[in-house]
DNA sequence: AGCACGCCGACT
DNA sequence: GTCGGCGTGCTC
């Protein structure tokens, strides 16, 4: 390389000159494709894909983006600067990601480069110097691989349903099989996986093994460990390239070049995950779509489920969706068609056994939310191993109330709810972290406060009295328990935070079904059926499953194990009310007059049968000085939609000024916003 | 975002 | 006549 490119050089007859740039800017306005010209010394390494430093109409000013394609000539009428730096020779912004980017970014009416910052992590220089030295010394080399051939078994799965799944292109749902399997990783050690992990492990490592690329995205660390265990188990642990969010960053930056080597990889790893820059890619995993963990919570909010859909199209590989339960979003693909269902085969059908809540005066303690059913199941199950007990709540006592006037208890410090997180705590405050010392109710004046919610703690000690001796564990959001013995213990977990038991939980207990299911929420059914499935399928084979004080449909649909018919009752009910996903929506925000414009400009600039095609709810007054407003739509008017609100994003951002030198409290009116499919908005 | 351009009020 | 106020618009 040294001595090529002097200033002043010429250009090679037919090299590329010119290279169009994305910018890495939040400016709605700039996100577009800029022409510059690639300066003779920099041509050497001018690659699409590699970061570079360019000017920005003015001299000194620069801004960092990354070329993304090299023409001869731009379009561009006016004269071109030239790029500044480049930055790194490696071409991290692969065309692939790039056309994935774009196409979600107009999808969402966001600008691409806030994918790109998804996609790629920034930048260590150490890291990438090491990679470098390594791809000179010893080019690319696929990783090893031991363990057996291509085999193309799924287990517990059909030998026809197992050839679909390995067709090019295959799309599916499959209903993961629900309960726990050994693995013997390559570490030597045996470990307790759920049989999903098993399933996604079975299906990547036969893609892998005909040279293609895998991506998994997972909501959470235990899920990556119990993948990445199967994985290892299968003899493909090599092949993996974790992407999780514990990662320090540079080792995020040094799997992420490994991605990025060109050769077979298995991605694991979390949302983002999905934009990884694998070559050859030939399977896409989305694990337990419905947790909101899968979903983005960075602008432009493009959900996993929607970043696979679309990568899946762009490059042909197959996409499946593994689940205990199924959300309304892949239901209606399914009935699109869209999805091949797949069932284990035979149907796999744990013990749920629902109970009625009762208040039952022969309850050991003052456990009456346990009905005696459920003791005994626990009494019994604890003879042989661990047993675990799923609750709402974190904490000790999560919610506080006045023992004189029943009030909800407030901190005297700044009026957030009061709290105790363990056992013998005093109570403080769940917002500002006061100790309530001495506390005065603020209705009544009453000094005297009791328990109005039972957390994990709380039960936890209560259970720890029934069964004395008994080994009692608590897992929750903030200690998050991730595995458990064989011998007997009473795992008490919250929603989502259940560890893995080895050989799996003799019986499960669901205890606050009937509080799950109080939150005001479009999605509560589905959540709540997520929850107590995923619980289900960490219990050993033939082990009973207690569903206390549920009902009703979705009892049966736990009992029969078919979720999905809920999923389909769900759907229905969304199409009548046109509520998503049956439509997608998007949601305008900004200044009265703002969002009030941007609605007469979208109706002028969509035709008769697009307006026909959508309707509008508000717009209602939300924060200070802001209103929203809602747009629905069908899926057909999406594009038009998207693209038309985007062009008024660009023009209100360029438009509206701040204007300085107002009296003082003058606040520039807000911004005008757009968020596409935010579900969450129509509870 | 920043920065230059341009179109109206007070000035040597 | 022009110096400079800040609203307006553009960025290859």
């Amino acid at each position: 390389m040294a001595g090529e490119g002097a200033p002043g050089e010429v250009v090679p007859e037919g090299a590329a000159r010119v290279a169009r740039v994305m910018l890495e800017s939040p400016l709605p306005q700039l996100d577009r494709l800029f022409d510059y010209l690639v300066p003779a010394a920099l041509a050497p390494d001018a690659h699409a894909g590699v970061r570079v430093k360019v000017p920005l109409r003015s001299a000194g000013r620069t801004a960092r983006g990354y070329i993304v394609e090299l023409t001869e000539r731009g379009d561009y009428g006016g004269s071109l600067s030239e790029i500044d730096e480049i930055v790194s020779p490696l071409p991290v912004l692969t065309p692939e990601v790039w056309a994935l980017a774009r196409r979600l970014a107009d999808r969402a009416a966001g600008s691409a480069c806030d994918i790109v910052r998804l996609a790629i992590p920034p930048r260590f220089v150490r890291v990438e110097k090491a990679f470098l030295a390594r791809q000179g010394a010893a080019g690319t080399a696929s990783p090893e691989v031991a363990g057996p051939p291509v085999t193309g078994v799924l287990t517990g799965y059909s030998e026809s349903d197992a050839a679909h799944l390995a067709e090019p292109g295959a799309r599916a749902a499959i209903d993961a099989i629900a309960t726990v399997v050994p693995v013997h990783a390559a570490d030597g050690v045996d470990h307790t996986v759920g049989h999903w992990a098993l399933t996604v492990a079975e299906l990547a490592a036969s893609v892998f093994r005909r040279g293609e690329s895998v991506i998994v995205a997972v909501p959470d660390y235990r899920d990556q460990i119990s993948l990445e265990q199967a994985l290892s188990h299968l003899g493909v642990g090599n092949a993996v390239v974790p992407l999780d969010a514990r990662q320090a960053r540079n080792d995020r930056y040094a799997h992420f070049l490994t991605a990025l080597d060109g050769a077979p990889h298995i991605v694991v790893g979390n949302r983002s995950s999905i934009y990884a820059p694998v070559s050859r890619l030939g399977l896409i995993v989305i694990w337990d779509e419905g947790d909101s963990l899968q979903s983005e919570p960075l602008a432009p909010y493009v959900h996993v489920r929607d970043a696979a859909l679309v990568r899946q199209e762009q490059s042909g590989s197959r996409l499946v969706f593994v689940a205990h339960s199924r959300s309304t979003e892949v239901e209606r693909l399914v009935e699109l068609g869209f999805l091949h269902q797949v069932f284990p085969a035979p149907r796999y059908l744990p013990r749920v056994v629902p109970t009625a809540e009762q208040d039952d005066a022969d309850a050991p303690q003052n456990a009456a939310r346990i009905p005696t059913a459920a003791w005994q199941v626990a009494r019994k199950a604890l003879e042989s191993g661990p047993v675990l007990v799923q609750v709402a709540r974190p904490g000790y006592a999560p919610v506080l109330a006045c023992q004189t006037c029943n009030a909800p208890a407030a901190c005297t410090v700044c009026g957030g709810p009061l709290h105790v997180g363990r056992a013998g705590q005093r109570p403080s405050c769940t917002l500002c972290g006061a100790i309530a010392a001495n506390w005065t109710c603020s209705h009544c004046q009453g000094t005297r406060y009791r328990f109005a919610s039972i957390g994990a703690g709380r039960t936890a000690d209560e259970l720890g009295r029934a069964f004395p001796g008994v080994r009692v564990i608590v897992s929750d959001g903030e200690r998050t328990v991730l595995t458990v013995d064989a011998r007997p213990a009473l795992v008490v977990a919250t929603r989502g935070a259940e560890p893995i038991a080895s050989g799996g939980y003799r019986a499960v207990l669901l205890l606050d079904g009937p509080r799950m299911l109080a939150r005001e929420s479009l999605r509560v059914a589905e959540d709540c059926l997520r929850w107590w499935s995923n619980a289900i399928a960490l219990s050993a084979p033939r082990a009973p499953n207690v569903l206390v004080g549920v009902g009703g449909e979705l009892a049966k649909a736990l009992v029969t194990w078919q979720q999905e018919a809920v999923a389909g009752s769900e759907l229905a009910d969304r199409r009548r009310l046109r509520f998503p996903p049956a439509v997608r929506i998007a949601t305008i925000t900004g200044a009265a007059e703002t969002v009030a414009t941007a609605l007469s400009d979208l109706r002028a600039l969509l035709s008769d049968e697009e307006w026909a095609k959508m309707d509008t709810l508000g717009p209602v007054p939300t924060e200070e000085a802001s209103v929203r407003a809602i747009v629905r739509f069908d899926y057909a008017v999406g594009g038009a939609v998207a693209r038309h609100l985007r062009a008024l994003v660009v023009k209100n951002a360029t438009s509206r000024r701040a204007k300085p030198g107002r009296a003082p409290g003058f606040r520039p009116p807000p911004t005008l916003r757009v968020r596409f499919d935010d579900s969450e908005i129509m509870e």
